[in-house]
DNA sequence: TGACAGGGGGTGT
DNA sequence: ACACCCCCTGTC
């Protein structure tokens, strides 16, 4: 494989080797691996690696015979051209001394923007399964039903790829009884053509009660497919991560997730669903 | 070393 | 509340 040499990606996106972990590999995206400091990545089309520099600033390099074209898309990826500081600001820290922490421990986190049919198939994947083996069933999709990317690489499969797969060769690749949800919502989508397009523009409580209606898709995966994949802010996913943080450090012990839920959107507002990120980075790492 | 419980970032009934 | 399916882990 041939790369482009390595380019400064922006001067003014810090963030140190932690945070980049956490960002890239931390429950948003299933496809980095890191080597020896470069991390490698897939989605959508794109391949790139990506390393921190001295100065901590991220450099890429991406396959050649794409040029520079890789650059944008990765921009686009990160986000880079969200105003981070201002939707981080809007958080309730002021008052949260929990959240302030986070924040100050977490600097630079934030939500990728992933293409929505790609998260809707990874967090399908995801229900009961660690990051390890989720990220080993993105694997298998893609080599088993993808299309070849460079050399070696393939992209996830589309949904209409997905709904040409038999749910036994879905279950070859180790999705145990979630080949089952694969299959039905491959089939939903055939049957609906474009019935995703209206996703971004619908009010939350719809957008979320419509990904509600496909097959393994309950209140979680709903709420990381519109955070991770529509780019809505406002959505709180709610995993047992989450439950034991938010029981522990703001007391709600006993409450649901569902309710949990409700509590989060209320307390952190707008941007409640990357409040959920630092929350999950910090529970994490404990 | 091999077999065998136990359990997991969830959904559906 | 419990099954669902597979894989990984810890234990004997």
């Amino acid at each position: 494989m041939d790369w482009t040499p390595w380019g400064e990606l922006s001067p003014t996106f810090r963030l140190d080797a932690r945070v980049l972990r956490e960002l890239l590999d931390g429950g948003q995206a299933f496809r980095w691996y890191e080597t020896d400091g470069v991390w490698t990545g897939v989605w959508d089309s794109w391949l790139v690696r990506l390393r921190l520099n001295a100065a901590h600033c991220l450099e890429w390099s991406g396959p050649n015979d794409v040029g520079q074209s890789t650059a944008c898309a990765l921009k686009d990826y990160l986000a880079l051209g969200e105003d981070w500081e201002l939707a981080v600001d809007n958080m309730p820290w002021r008052s949260d001394p929990v959240l302030a922490r986070l924040m100050e421990q977490w600097r630079g986190l934030r939500i990728l923007r992933q293409p929505l049919e790609e998260t809707l198939l990874t967090f399908l994947c995801s229900s009961t399964k660690q990051i390890p083996q989720i990220k080993q069933i993105c694997t298998d999709l893609a080599q088993v039903f993808g299309s070849p990317l460079h050399e070696g690489v393939n992209r996830l499969p589309n949904w209409e790829q997905l709904y040409a797969a038999t749910e036994d060769d879905l279950r070859a690749c180790r999705l145990g009884y979630r080949a089952r949800y694969i299959k039905g919502t491959a089939q939903h989508l055939a049957q609906h053509p474009g019935w995703l397009d209206d996703l971004e523009q619908l009010p939350y409580p719809e957008a979320r009660a419509k990904l509600m209606a496909l097959p393994g898709v309950g209140g979680k995966i709903a709420d990381c497919v519109l955070l991770f994949g529509a780019r809505r802010l406002e959505a709180f996913p709610v995993d047992t991560w989450i439950l034991k943080a938010m029981s522990r450090q703001y007391a709600l012990s006993g409450w649901s997730h569902e309710q949990i839920a409700h509590f989060g959107r209320v307390h952190f507002g707008a941007g409640a669903g990357l409040a959920q990120q630092y929350i999950f980075a910090g529970e994490r790492s404990r």
